[in-house]
DNA sequence: GTCGTTGCTGGTAGCGCTGTCAACGTTCCT
DNA sequence: AGGAACGTTGACAGCGCTACCAGCAACGAC
């Protein structure tokens, strides 16, 4: 009797038919699609793989049904509080559900990106989540022609693969930067580090809206490769100020910039936001305790990720969502770092998001 | 000729022993064992492999080779910036290795790391990283079962399942009141969210370290099961100085936490240190740039994980480390939040780490 | 010259599961 | 009543790879 078990000791799918008194296809159906079997094998069969303690092999059985229950998330940073946001997201969303994420590091790499996804189509996988739409030409062929799923996270661009969902880096810097022309604010530096695409496209904005009004200069601009942080926020800032002492406000391409910002200015006894307004870009929590609070532009990391990773299941599963291309928004959070004379929190401006409506081109913001 | 074809059009390895002229036993040896073949054998099938831009099918392989070559990885958190860091120390010791990781989120539950553990030893890991020593009874004795290597991280404790590395968080926190005892500092409260094990043995350590100096009050202590945050910082501290106004110091489970403190200490017009002297713990990178710069203790997270992981992949290929447990010590970084009357940064106060010695229970730092 | 020994290679037989298709019993329609 | 249609079940034949063991040549020791 004991002849039947696998060498590992594991129990099987044939061990837990024969003792529902079912063939194994029939137990094998249980697992996949209960539904089609008879009340009464249905729970035979359930009972008997409880008894047994069965756990399905998922090798068995990705290799005789050609397919895994896989999905891969290729993200640039692992470093990155806005990713980790995401993929929060994606794994809660994943759990519960029958697939496994499978999570890969292009480090802001587009060419790590392209061996990565040669990697991991190789081994057909459900659904695959990447960031961005600035891939290699090659990367975008593998893309298209694979036999999957796929969600481009992050931002929104005009020719998806497949789904898409994001918001307009370029729109929310827009936004970023009109708030504070409304504050009266003329020369308004910018601060940014990394300049990755989506970093370059905040950049993008912010240069669009500060020639809008005839007040965009060069020298405004301070930017680097290296990878961001506070302490690079307070040398960034420093630069700026030498090239340019009588600036107003700066806007910041994420919030650690913007920290750093602020610790540098109290570290040169500036006064914010009276002789310079601060304006960061994400909301991480720590915005709303600083001191004064820090205005920032709000982005939905966590319900990106989530609702990457829920419209792709439900994909997998055939129900393809009504929206392929979903914009989550941005809001302008205003708090005391840009408005003099105001309280803390009013009304904030906010993009496309609360409508939740399709753009295929970014689009001005109200 | 197509006919060998797989159905999804991919390459086997029967296609490349044919264009190698060799047996695809033998060509299988190339992949898992290459020195085992002559020269020339070897290379005609590198070559084929290259040719026909062959990838190995890895739901077959770990289907007839009865394993796996994933690393299973539980840790609680996502979103807290310490596992980030060990997450990126791992993915980047894993990388290039043959290796990949499966990360699971045991969100602080252990009952949920047991459901997870069974779940990832189903399928037959080819070795486990899990977080911490406080595993259910149920856990433990699955992973002493389990035949694959395993590390524990972030802490170190007398009883390793196998391999271990981490530090002693009770030492660290005492390390961190001598320092503030040092600094003349009495009444040094203790500020703690999530109380995790490791967060609740760093109060251990505060604790006992404020009875050895006949100083502990229970009044000083504030905790919260809530998870923690930079808001939440300056609302803890807030409560801990109406129970306790004459309190010299704070001693933060976190450095988001010290972060929140120094906030809400600069909006209450309290000085730091002067008046209050600050300690955090993790030494996050922007602690050395917040004004004044904030005193941390310093751990080696990104280390941690790079060496879990290489320890792990080493174990699992047959070398096993000459020592299974790890001790990668603490340093109290000194900076100007507890530091009156001292320039920034001095020779600080480590832990065991610089001996890398072993240990088997917290040890009692210089 | 015979017998081990070593080094390399190949054949056989699965690993545990699922796709396909045929077959069965039942119900419902005409 | 006959047949179509449906729902349910099972037999068969692999999925692509590797473990195991046998075979073979080349070589050296006696």
């Amino acid at each position: 009797m004991g002849r039947k078990r696998t060498k590992s000791g594991k129990i099987r799918l044939a061990e837990v038919a024969e003792l529902a008194g079912v063939s194994p296809i029939t137990a094998s159906r249980f697992f996949r699609n209960p539904e089609a079997l008879s009340v009464a094998k249905r729970t035979r069969v359930e009972s008997a793989a409880r008894e047994l303690g069965y756990v399905p092999n998922l090798a068995a059985r990705a290799l005789a049904s050609q397919r895994t229950e896989v999905i891969g998330v290729l993200i640039p940073s692992l470093t990155n509080n806005v990713f980790s946001d995401v993929l929060r997201g994606i794994y809660d969303a994943s759990e519960g559900s029958r697939y496994s994420i499978q999570l890969s590091n292009t480090r802001y790499s587009i060419l790590q990106e392209e061996k990565l996804l040669r990697l991991f189509l190789a081994q057909k996988p459900a659904g695959l989540i990447v960031t961005g739409i600035d891939q290699t030409t090659e990367s975008r062929a593998m893309l298209e022609a694979a036999d999957c799923p796929i969600v481009q996270i992050m931002e929104i661009g005009p020719d998806p693969v497949d789904m898409m969902i994001g918001f307009s880096h370029y729109d929310a810097a827009r936004a970023a930067v009109a708030h504070l022309f409304e504050q009266g604010r003329r020369r308004i530096g910018f601060v940014g580090a990394r300049m990755d695409p989506r970093v370059q496209r905040r950049l993008d904005g912010y240069v669009s809206a500060m020639k809008d009004a005839g007040l965009f200069d060069q020298r405004l601009v301070v930017t680097t490769a290296t990878p961001t942080s506070v302490t690079l926020g307070g040398a960034l800032f420093t630069d700026l100020l030498a090239r340019e002492p009588d600036l107003d406000a700066v806007f910041c391409a994420n919030d650690d910039l913007a920290l750093g910002v602020l610790f540098e200015c109290r570290r040169r006894e500036i006064a914010v936001p009276d002789q310079i307004a601060i304006v960061g870009f994400n909301d991480l929590e720590f915005m709303a305790s600083a001191v004064p609070t820090l205005t920032s532009v709000r982005t939905n990391r966590y319900e990106m990720g989530r609702t990457a990773a829920t419209m792709l299941i439900e994909a997998i599963d055939g129900r393809r969502p009504e929206q392929a291309v979903l914009d989550l928004g941005f809001k302008v959070i205003e708090r005391q770092s840009s408005t003099s004379r105001h309280s803390d929190s009013r009304p904030a401006v906010s993009g496309a998001g609360a409508a939740n409506k399709m753009v295929a081109l970014p689009t001005g913001h109200d």
